[in-house]
RNA sequence: GGCGCCGUAGCCAAGUGGUAAGGCCGCAGACUGCAAAUCUGCCAUUCAUCGGUUCGAUUCCGAUCGGCGCCUCCA
């Protein structure tokens, strides 16, 4: 039994029915991270936006088989890894000192995905390029066997004019373009300004691997066509990536795989946007520059960060502010306080008026079919969001009034559950204090029923310094939670 | 020059040709020994501006203003 998800196609530029070559099975290829520094939060929305859509397919039925590449051979990266090292130094050593840099960053990578929630375990397969070379240098084998390829100067390059779709994802027409401002002195010997390279000749100073061509080393788009389609296979499902990749990444990838197999690559491109901060383009000279380590310096949970993205729709432009992370901390506050008293059992005080009485089981049943509407209809979490916030505010508002039963209450801790899944915000956590804080909590108690204030107050206070929130119920028992 | 996106209350934000979801903040009240949590009420006669189509537009069309992206490395 899968649910239908419906998602906003680049290349379309429609909302469309995804419907996967196996049924229940998607095949989802996201482009990974450059490591060569610590992702920046821009880089995370993009990741937290491909785990939204990844857990909302699982959610709704489907096994995903995930691919999420790791591009560990790069520009930057050889220039970082490679200005200690000597003029001399030989191509083991230099691959030696490129590994060294991207094994750090991809453990640092991934220690940042499990911070926001992203289990390195979710992804079915984590290919890095260097991994790839063979399969590299076979399809750009096969795109020279079909003249879609021309090698120049022990470079090879891929030839545009040869491809009639090119452009079709970025919408871009060959007249229209302004292409060629600006040219890289040794990249003269292409035949069109457009053609892109496939595969980059050796320069001094530079890691190599040998190929057919000579050393060199891969062109930045080969890799995750070689490797998407050896690990999902040539048709899959869902590609997707931040906006700036539609063009050329995803295009030349395109080019790349639909050149060498002739036939479709992708059904479903996808593509998140970026976000600003404070309202301004997130750059290091505005100083407004942050990696999730940045923001958990300043005392902030990723994984209200990561609620704080998921909120907004993947498609708009995200403003960032702190402003924005405090409110929804506190909003996660409010569910994650709801939850508490769903897996509770006390009676509540009974009587006053309210709007109706609702019948608890089937106002949760409402409250799932709007959840899944709305996340079925392009990811629209707000929307989803606002499903459960509208329960949330009925059942605390019934529960006031006559005490949800067990039954009621599992139903609703059911749902919680459900969506939590998706947005990994307000899990069930196991109640356990300290010996002493019980204790204290206990003489609190004892002091109230003395009625001595005082006593009492200085205990709560002593509690919060330590992180622990009281509450008293009207049954006459204490609740508590950590700040 | 070509192709696109966005402009909804203090902040974030959904949305539809039929008269504005939700969250945060704030205010008043209830409950409480006081709090916290929760509840009740309040918080956009209005959806950048100006025209047009329509019985009716925030939603469709056009123009204007403002912000932004891509066509070049970039999540």
């Amino acid at each position: 039994m899968t649910r239908p998800i419906h998602l906003f196609n680049t290349l379309s530029r429609r909302v469309e029915a995804v419907e996967p070559l196996t049924p229940g099975v998607l095949t989802l290829y996201t482009c990974g991270p450059t490591v060569y520094n610590f992702a920046h939060i821009g880089n995370l929305r993009t990741f937290l936006f491909q785990d939204l859509l990844k857990r909302t397919f699982q959610r709704a039925g489907y096994e995903v088989r995930h691919c999420m590449n790791i591009t560990d051979v790069e520009d930057k990266i050889i220039r970082d890894s490679q200005k200690e090292l000597p003029e001399g130094a030989d191509n083991g050593t230099r691959h030696g000192a490129m590994k060294a840099l991207t094994d750090r960053y991809t453990q640092a990578f991934f220690d940042d995905l499990e911070a926001v929630a992203i289990p390195q375990a979710s992804f079915t397969f984590l290919p890095r390029a260097t991994d790839y070379l063979p399969q590299m240098i076979a399809l750009i084998q096969r795109l020279e066997a079909k003249g879609l390829a021309y090698a120049r100067e022990g470079s090879v390059y891929y030839r545009i004019a040869g491809l009639p779709q090119y452009g079709c994802l970025a919408h871009l027409d060959r007249e229209g373009m302004q292409v060629g401002t600006s040219v890289d002195a040794d990249e003269y010997e292409r035949e069109s300004l457009s053609d892109f390279v496939l595969w980059k000749t050796f320069k001094p100073g530079e890691p190599s691997w040998a190929s057919p061509w000579g050393p060199g080393r891969p062109g930045w788009h080969i890799e995750c066509s070689a490797m998407g389609m050896e690990l999902l296979g040539e048709r899959i499902d869902i590609h997707s990536g931040g906006v700036d990749l539609v063009f050329p990444h995803h295009e030349n990838e395109i080019a790349q795989s639909e050149g060498a197999t002739g036939h479709t690559w992708v059904n479903h491109w996808v593509h998140g946007e970026f976000l600003l901060v404070e309202g301004e383009k997130m750059s290091k000279s505005l100083g407004n520059f942050y990696t999730l380590r940045d923001l958990q310096e300043k005392g902030i949970d990723p994984i209200t960060f990561r609620y704080a993205i998921q909120s907004n729709h993947y498609r708009k432009l995200y403003n960032f502010s702190f402003e924005g992370l405090t409110g929804a901390r506190n909003a996660l506050e409010r569910l994650r306080t709801f939850r508490k008293r769903m897996e509770g059992n006390f009676e509540s005080a009974g009587g006053g008026e309210w709007k109706e009485a609702l019948d608890p089981l089937r106002r949760i049943a409402q409250a799932r079919e709007d959840f899944w509407t709305a996340l079925s209809d392009d990811l629209n979490t707000p929307e989803a969001l606002a499903a459960i916030f509208t329960l949330v505010s009925d059942l605390n508002a019934q529960d006031d009034r006559a005490a949800l039963t067990r039954e009621e209450r599992d139903a609703a801790l059911a749902f919680l559950d459900e969506t939590n899944a998706i947005f990994a915000g307000w899990p069930h956590e196991e109640a356990s204090l300290d010996a002493e804080v019980a204790a204290l909590i206990e003489a609190r108690k004892a002091a109230k029923v003395a009625k001595n204030w005082a006593e009492s107050d200085r205990i709560r206070d002593q509690l919060k310094a330590q992180g622990i929130l009281l509450e008293d119920r009207k049954d006459g028992s204490v609740g508590w939670k950590k700040a």
